[in-house]
DNA sequence: AGCACGCCGACT
DNA sequence: GTCGGCGTGCTC
């Protein structure tokens, strides 16, 4: 008998393990590993990956696949393999790491139905509730709470519950005919038929000439009733044919050529081109300056690998993933791109996946998940903007694209680039330490000069008397460019993209009841969201604590700084990008076309704005408060202030007029201010670096993250405690155990966390002891409620 | 995660 | 005496 190892969608601890089942001898020689399959499990049906495919011999009864999802395999052994590792690294069950690497299409979509047998009569009260149907959806049933009565009537035979799976996307197809006639046979068949068939007669004529080939129904301009007409009588034939959905439809990419390489440019590219030709596995840092043309080089690289017959796989930050930039891929590879960002719709990626997976693009652009693009030879994996924190995944699996990135190169033998004109602090020391090549560009392209910056101390500003927000330096310069007609982006360097509410009495802040955060203020509803549990309620007109009518939306959101720059220059035309006025599709792109087309001088925003403009006009960008991440409770702040801050700075002047850069901060003398606007990556580095060995963080130790949460906070302080002290015999000495301690956010959803963050260098045994008690709060844990999530090389502490 | 089974309290 | 609450254990 042939059998299948299936791994179930089913992601519990109990069930991460392989289940066998019988492939029956319809499918012997169809299922392979890799493939999707619908598989009984207990009552129901679910989806399963196949990950083995054996001849047994033992005779155990095993239940059959019921029928497989795919004709060829999704998965490839490559990427079956990678989905172990995965497993292991992050501590993720095994379906999480395989259902990541496929696009949102491709996961299941359950449903229930209860149908009539007709064995038996049933209940009068239950034909009441099929009111003459033959099945009814499961949801109907429980919602008219009959769903005992349902249990009874199907132990005794009288129903039965189907269980159906399907693929969530499906491939979209268009309507084919051809006409199955001889020319000759065409125009005898249109003599012989009924004169008022007007419209039939027309449509068979228009194929006259060209009988026997299949066009689309749109093309034809036969209406679906003439063509059923037709089909029916025999005269043409109708086939469904599948088809991408085209999310670049009516777009034209003119092409270009490569740029002729600077000496600089040409030294960093040699080492890479050798790799891709030898096929050797390596990384190399590309480290220059924004406008230093690492681009070109990726591009430059990615030819050679095109050439020899292999794929890349390029990641970008999804916030720099617009139009602007996958165009320069699109120009120079025209249709072997494919682009992979969340604008798309579930079709379109699932779309732009299958052209991936048959080999029809040879490069793939995208976001972090894009690192599992399904390619069979990959030549190379360039990640841009390498220090980007959202290369990491937040759930589960929580992985970084970076880490898989690399494992993939050592399968493929292929490079891994790192670009960033601010390495993160890892990467930099692996660099220096040799275990990644470094190349560095030190000059900008053309040698345009970096811009100047000024740093303004706000302390000194209110101390004489100016209490607005910007600086009198900041306004003067602002009001010449907009004398001058050039144009400004101001940056507000803050997350709260919208303000919450306080009282000016009382100092209450509305808070989330069910989190200990606080809620932010939505201006246009009205409303208090809790970005963490998502729950919404009016925003109070007085003070719930002290009935003052003084309570009112705080904190210099991006609305605020528009309407004080309004009062001040009111001849100013400002485009505000934030949450609320980004929020429908394409209005981001619309908003920056806007400000290209200069039809506005201030660009005011928030994170959103730093990555990737690139317009010849800005002259000039504000940076309001450049300290306000500093101050979070996050070791990395300092090198988030300072990758944000160069990469600001690098908007100005990038074309032919000088560019100039004002930097607002109540703390002017810390290094990473007064380091990012000299653009000093290098004493930031060594400073940094300083920093984090005296904190003993990364890159000195890796960390690893551990968050115990229980309705009872007694209970989830007791649980840490108890893994604390059961993980810390099984590390060396050299392991430190911070906590536990209460999270930063002490409450999520009516949760309690407590967490235990561990510091080590070299432990061979921590997945397997973090596994374990994984292991053991899930056995005990579910009936105590309590619920352990384990963060390997965390970026968010919180 | 579901889903069934099974064992105890509150009702006709 | 039954209905239905949710603790327990299993799913090839």
């Amino acid at each position: 008998m042939k059998t299948a190892s299936v791994i179930v969608d089913v992601a519990a601890m109990q069930t991460d393990r392989p289940f066998d089942y019988e492939i029956p001898d319809r499918w012997r020689e169809v299922i392979q590993p890799g493939m999707r399959v619908i598989v009984p499990f207990g009552p129901r049906h679910v989806q399963g990956f196949v990950l083995d495919v054996k001849e047994e011999t033992e005779g155990r009864k095993l239940k059959p696949i019921i029928e497989p999802m795919d004709i060829v395999p999704v998965l490839n052994e490559e990427l079956l393999s990678l989905a172990d590792w995965l497993t292991i690294e992050s501590l993720c069950f095994k379906i999480s790491a395989l259902q990541v690497m496929l696009p949102a299409a491709m996961k299941a979509k359950y449903s229930k139905v209860i149908r009539k047998t007709g064995e038996q009569p049933i209940h009068p009260e239950m034909e009441t509730l099929f009111n003459n149907r033959e099945e009814i959806p499961w949801e109907e049933a429980a919602d008219a709470g009959k769903l005992a009565h349902i249990r009874k009537e199907v132990k005794n035979g009288s129903l039965e519950v189907i269980y159906s799976v399907k693929s969530k996307g499906r491939k979209k197809t268009v309507r084919m005919v051809k006409c199955t006639l001889s020319d000759t046979e065409l125009s005898e068949t249109v003599e012989i038929m009924a004169k008022n068939a007007v419209k039939q007669k027309e449509a068979l004529l228009f194929f006259s000439g060209r009988t026997n080939q299949w066009l689309t129904l749109k093309e034809t301009g036969i209406s679906s009733a003439t063509a059923k007409a037709l089909i029916e009588k025999g005269y043409l034939q109708e086939k469904q044919e599948e088809m991408y959905r085209d999310p670049h439809s009516g777009q034209d990419f003119e092409s270009d050529t490569p740029l002729v390489l600077t000496e600089n440019q040409k030294e960093a590219i040699t080492p890479i081109l050798d790799a891709i030709n030898e096929g050797t596995s390596g990384t190399f840092l590309l480290h220059g300056v924004t406008g230093s043309g690492k681009t070109e080089i990726y591009l430059q690289s990615i030819s050679r690998v095109i050439e020899k017959g292999q794929e890349a796989i390029v990641l970008v930050p999804e916030i720099s993933l617009t139009p602007q930039m996958t165009e320069r891929f699109k120009r120079r590879f025209g249709n072997d791109v494919a682009v992979l960002h969340s604008g798309l719709s579930i079709g379109e990626k699932y779309d732009e996946w299958r052209k991936i997976s048959r080999n029809e693009v040879k490069v793939v652009v995208g976001a972090r998940s894009a690192v599992f693009a399904p390619f069979q030879n990959i030549g190379l994996i360039i990640i841009d903007e390498e220090h980007e924190t959202s290369y990491k995944q937040e759930e589960n699996p929580r992985y970084h694209a970076r880490d898989v990135a690399i494992q993939r190169s050592a399968f493929y033998n292929c490079p891994v680039i790192l670009g960033s004109a601010t390495p993160s602090l890892e990467t930099y020391a692996r660099a220096k330490k040799g275990v990644y090549t470094l190349l560095s560009l030190e000059s900008r392209v053309n040698d345009r000069p970096l811009p100047a910056v000024d740093i303004v101390d706000m302390r000194e500003e209110l101390r004489e008397g100016n209490r607005s927000m910007f600086s009198r330096s900041l306004f003067d310069k602002l009001k010449d460019r907009l004398e001058k007609g050039e144009q400004t982006v101001l940056f507000l360097n803050k997350r709260g993209y919208s303000s919450f509410i306080i009282c000016r009495d009382c100092g209450y802040v509305a808070g989330c009841p069910n989190c200990d955060v606080s809620m932010t203020y939505h201006r246009h509803r009205h409303q208090l969201k809790c970005h963490y549990c998502g729950y919404e309620e009016l925003a109070p007109s007085v003070c719930p604590e002290c009935g003052s009518e003084h309570i009112r939306h705080f904190g210099t959101g991006t609305q605020k700084v528009e309407e004080e720059l309004l009062k001040l220059l009111p001849q100013a035309r400002i485009i505000r990008m934030d949450v609320d006025t980004t929020g429908t599709k394409g209005a981001h792109e619309r908003l920056l076309r806007k400000f290209a087309d200069k039809e506005a001088d201030i660009l005011l925003g928030t994170q959103m704005i730093a990555k990737g403009l690139d317009f010849p006009h800005i002259t000039l960008v504000g940076v309001l408060s450049a300290d306000t991440m500093l101050h979070l409770p996050d070791f990395r702040s300092s090198e988030k202030t300072f990758q944000l801050l160069t990469q600001v700075s690098g908007r100005a002047g990038r074309h032919t007029l000088p560019g100039e850069v004002v930097v607002q901060t109540y703390t002017p003398e810390h290094y990473s201010i007064q380091l990012a606007a000299e653009q000093n990556y290098e004493s930031f580095y060594q400073q940094e670096m300083m920093m984090r060995k005296m904190g003993g963080y990364p890159p000195f130790y890796y960390l690893a993250l551990i968050t115990v949460s229980h309705e009872e906070a007694v209970e989830a302080a007791s649980a840490a405690n108890k893994i604390v002290t059961k993980i810390t015999p099984s590390l060396s000495p050299a392991a430190v155990i911070l906590g536990p301690v209460a999270s930063p956010i002490a409450r999520i959803n009516n949760r309690y966390r407590w967490q235990c963050l561990i510091k080590y260098k070299r432990e061979p045994n921590l997945t397997d002891v973090l596994k374990e008690v994984l292991e053991h709060y899930s056995k005990k844990g579910k009936s105590n409620g309590l619920m352990v999530s384990i963060d390997i090389h965390p970026y968010v502490l919180m």
